[in-house]
DNA sequence: TTTGATGCAAAATGTTTGCAAAGCT
DNA sequence: AGCTTTGCAAACATTTTGCATCAAA
């Protein structure tokens, strides 16, 4: 699902930076905290480095499972083991949990100088969708400033019905 | 904890309209919809229209366990028949989901005319206060038109360090 | 060869469900 | 009486943990 920018109107394909894939910032990242470079992870991370959009740590088993597809190393990881990745990684801020009001948290990559991203729920089928505003993101900047406390992060999430549902 | 508004920048208390409180429409609502009137629906839904914020299911569980505290009926009610209550509630949309990335899922009443808010959560102590945002909500409003989901809620939180915690 | 990474199985946690008893109307 | 509501206990789903083994440095 590419991401939807209401500053284009229209759904944008994403632009990676030239210089360093979140992948490589993340490895790095990993290695300065002094962890060992073990499999799982590096599968894991090369996974999300594909991914435009928030997955479970299901989706995320899954996905590493089906091996050959896709660029990278994929190779089984356990359950357990992705969601300890998971939260070394967010440890870090290389990841960051998106609450959709599903069962199931999702988990997408941070990127350092990419605009951050929202996320749009289709209540009915459970599709989740990027989508980016200037708007709201000023609007949130100003009003961080004004609130009684130091903000560090922000999620928003628009719930609604899709454009395949709403018919 | 009473809610911060920026467009006054401090904590104002909330006013609840005079003709009608919440609990009343919550149980016209939950008449009309044909139900009968059970003692621990009456107790939570007297509890929550006492409460600025959102609560787990585990605090209003508590909360009713503390006999005569507060106005309404107390009384013991189990966490089932809670969150069987709450799931009712949020159904006919008197009550909302709150995610705050906490363990557990919050839940508040919802006001008919009240000013729409949201909500600041410390990551290092786990309180959790609302707040809200005219420049944000009209964000929002017109955000909501030029996305590919026809939109009916949203949930905005930002995350942070108290005051007490910023220290 | 020491320390972190991983998989497996079991545990912990939060939430939901089946069912019988109790409560409304 | 006939329905809903409730409490209890068991089931369930997701996430976390203990521990033995494996792999990186």
């Amino acid at each position: 699902m590419p991401m939807f920018s209401t500053l284009e109107g229209k759904f944008m394909s994403h632009d990676r930076a030239a210089t360093e894939t979140w992948g490589e910032r993340a490895e790095a990242t990993l290695a300065a905290a002094g962890h060992k470079r073990g499999g799982a992870r590096r599968a894991v991370v090369e996974l999300l480095d594909d991914q435009e959009c928030a997955l479970t740590a299901v989706e995320i088993e899954d996905a590493l499972r089906e091996v050959g597809k896709g660029k990278g190393e994929r190779r089984r990881v356990s359950r357990a083991s992705i969601y300890r990745i998971l939260d070394e990684l967010e440890g870090l801020r290389l990841v960051q949990r998106v609450e959709t009001g599903q069962a199931m948290v999702r988990y997408e990559r941070v990127n350092e100088h990419d605009e951050h991203h929202h996320h749009l729920v289709c209540d009915d089928c459970g599709v989740v969708m990027p989508f980016s505003d200037k708007a709201l993101e000023s609007a949130i900047e100003t009003l961080s400033e004004r609130v009684p406390l130091k903000v560090s992060e922000h999620e928003i999430v628009l719930h609604g019905s899709c454009q395949d549902c709403a018919l």
